[in-house]
DNA sequence: CCAAAAGTGTTTGTGATACACCCATGC
DNA sequence: GCATGGGTGTATCACAAACACTTTTGG
């Protein structure tokens, strides 16, 4: 028998967090220590409450603008974790959700209730709850995402080299890319506009400068063009 | 700052599903005819609410343990809904689960409370609230998997022909393949007992049965093997 | 002139696709 | 003996992977 509203349990439902970010380096999440009970003093994932008048994205964006103050941040729905007991504290379930930030570009907002901080995702500490495993999925979810859309920008200045973003996709992947291979694949797209400008930061002979085109982008979606790296 | 558990807002949980089967020929899913408010009359997924103390994925199996009287089905975690007006009646998320069954093999049991029935998802009915996004997400996830996970089997009866296998992937992709390619390719993979026996309903001359092995395929993955149909 | 990173093409191998005929059987 | 679906192999093409040298320029 179906159970009808009247007799249904409510529960209290989070939201957690995981944002990516990069160093140019390695892929990196951000992590709070919690100022708070229960299970303060450690590590975990960035989150809150639904209320009762948002949806789990509003939600989200809610709390990723209270941390940055953008708005304009790329997230997608990861999974509801449910396990019974995942929350000491209360019953509790928490749907994930991951976030791709740049991490030059923006500086975070102080805050007096936690401590932010980046991690790699390789060296990240042990984290409360059920979050470790949040981040596993989130991981998997992103290296799916990664190669099938072209979300890997978002993680990037808006003017990035071809290293750069070789360098970002090996992060993301976990592996070596020949750089002769990944610049004749990224060009084959035809994405990407070429600026005559030059990052000179890197070396004496300077290298020039991407941007991902959007508007190209779509057009060719519309035509049945599908991104594949 | 962070909501404290003590101030949140609690809400009701759902739990739909998206009830996939197959038929020799087109993709199914099963519906059901709402005998109660809101919405009585209309067709939509089966459903429930989550009780405070199973996780979602116990509420799924108990929703289609009460429908099918089976405790081995397939089921996976597709999404949670969660605008904040998806259903009229009270403030409610859902989250949608889908599962694969094999509808041969297994007879629905009565319920007094609804009438339940397969649909083409071709010529499904609209259903209540958000429930047409849920199923076309579930039918695009099920795309993904089919052809990277070995889950195509939970829709087919334990012993199956080549064309049988060919029909359901043809199905589920909404394409038409080519027999010999298809059936190169499913031998490549050597996830497959051949039987001795014949399927002799389809022609005089029969057509050989087919079965999955399960710890070949487990003991391939172990070895770095990737299924990819 | 040299150190350091940027930039650039070709070859080879592998997997995907296209395609047509013979086989076995019951009637 | 014939109608019906079952079963099988090869040639071509497209994409993925391996691979090394030249260019630029600031010091």
């Amino acid at each position: 028998m179906l159970s009808s509203y009247s007799t249904a349990d409510k529960v209290l439902l989070a939201l957690d967090c995981i944002i990516f970010g990069f160093d140019q380096h390695q892929l990196k999440i951000l992590l709070i220590q919690r100022d708070f009970e229960p299970e303060k003093g450690k590590w975990s994932l960035i989150g809150g409450f639904l209320k009762r008048t948002e949806t789990l994205d509003d939600a989200a964006k809610r709390i990723l603008n209270h941390l940055s103050g953008l708005d304009d941040i790329y997230l997608e729905q990861l999974y509801t974790f449910s396990e019974v007991d995942r929350d000491p504290g209360e019953r509790t379930l928490s749907t994930a959700y991951y976030a791709l930030i740049n991490s030059e570009d923006h500086k975070l907002l102080e805050d007096g209730d936690y401590t932010a901080k980046w991690f790699d995702i390789k060296e990240a500490p042990n984290l409360i709850f059920d979050h470790n495993e949040m981040v596993q999925k989130a991981i998997l979810r992103l290296r799916r995402r990664a190669v099938s859309k072209p979300i890997g920008f978002e993680l990037l200045p808006e003017k990035f080299t071809m290293l750069q973003l070789q360098k970002l996709y090996e992060a993301i992947l976990d592996v070596e890319l020949d750089k002769r291979n990944f610049i004749n694949k990224v060009n084959a797209l035809d994405i990407l506009v070429k600026l005559d400008e030059k990052d000179m930061t890197s070396s004496r002979k300077g290298s020039y400068l991407y941007q991902f085109d959007k508007e190209k982008y779509d057009q060719k979606i519309e035509e049945g063009f599908t991104f594949k790296i």
